[in-house]
DNA sequence: TATTGACTTAGAGTTTACTTAAAGTGATAA
DNA sequence: TTATCACTTTAAGTAAACTCTAAGTCAATA
């Protein structure tokens, strides 16, 4: 595959997967003899991978990380799914954040119902 | 309040509330005669809000508006309503999409269990 | 064969959200 | 009264994550 399907497919412009690429966050991308990119299954994988967990929030410089002791090998198996283990634990705290911050939002839009009905007066 | 007691109280530096408020995201807080800020009621309220927003991640920009809106007054109610229901909505999506990262994350975490015990290779 | 258009790289620029520095003021403790 | 210390302002600097520019290459079509 080339670029232009791969930015298409995970909806990412060739820009920011070139980026992902350059930076590491990606394993580097097989070439035709030409010097352009030719995706194949396992960059696709990588590429939604990280797209996911980035999209979710989790900082670039925790997935390169993650990517170089996946290059390492099976002796880093240890300290991957442990990095996992704590971004999964930052993620449940900021989904508890979000919940509650949702909560405060509904409260807020009530009582904006409430005022508009003239039950209430505007105290932010 | 004194910005030290303040910064304390909602865990955010000086500097960052000094910022918050030079930009508008809080409305101007009272100063004694000799300009020393002295936080009443209203900015602790103010600031406490625009914190968990911002800890849930409403862009700076959004809470501008609504500050700005509320400070036009009655006019801007439903201006008000319809920005915060905007966000809520958007919280709802994140909220959506950290979840599913979750899951994701756990299935690879029980994976890493699996290679541990040799029942599975280590296919990422 | 000339040109078009998608690709390449290296590197500079942008945006968001702070953070730090510099220079100064005012109240209070020694 | 002098020094200390928390505060003030304006402005410059930083970090993270892209995004854009410039200059060039290559394959395919007019």
């Amino acid at each position: 595959m080339t670029i232009a399907e791969v930015s298409k497919k995970y909806n990412l412009t060739q820009d920011t997967i070139r980026y992902y690429e350059r930076i590491g966050l990606i394993p580097r991308v097989p070439r035709t003899k030409s010097g352009v990119r030719n995706f194949d299954e396992e960059s696709c994988r990588w590429l939604e991978f990280t797209k996911c967990m980035r999209n979710a929030g989790l900082p670039i410089e925790v997935l390169i990380e993650y990517i170089n002791l996946s290059k390492e090998g099976d002796k880093t198996l240890e300290q991957r799914k442990n990095l996992l283990i704590e971004q999964r634990q930052k993620l449940i705290e900021k989904q508890e954040n979000i919940k509650e911050t949702i909560s405060r939002l509904d409260y807020k839009i009530e009582n904006y119902d409430k005022i508009a009905k003239g039950k209430k007066k505007d105290n932010n």
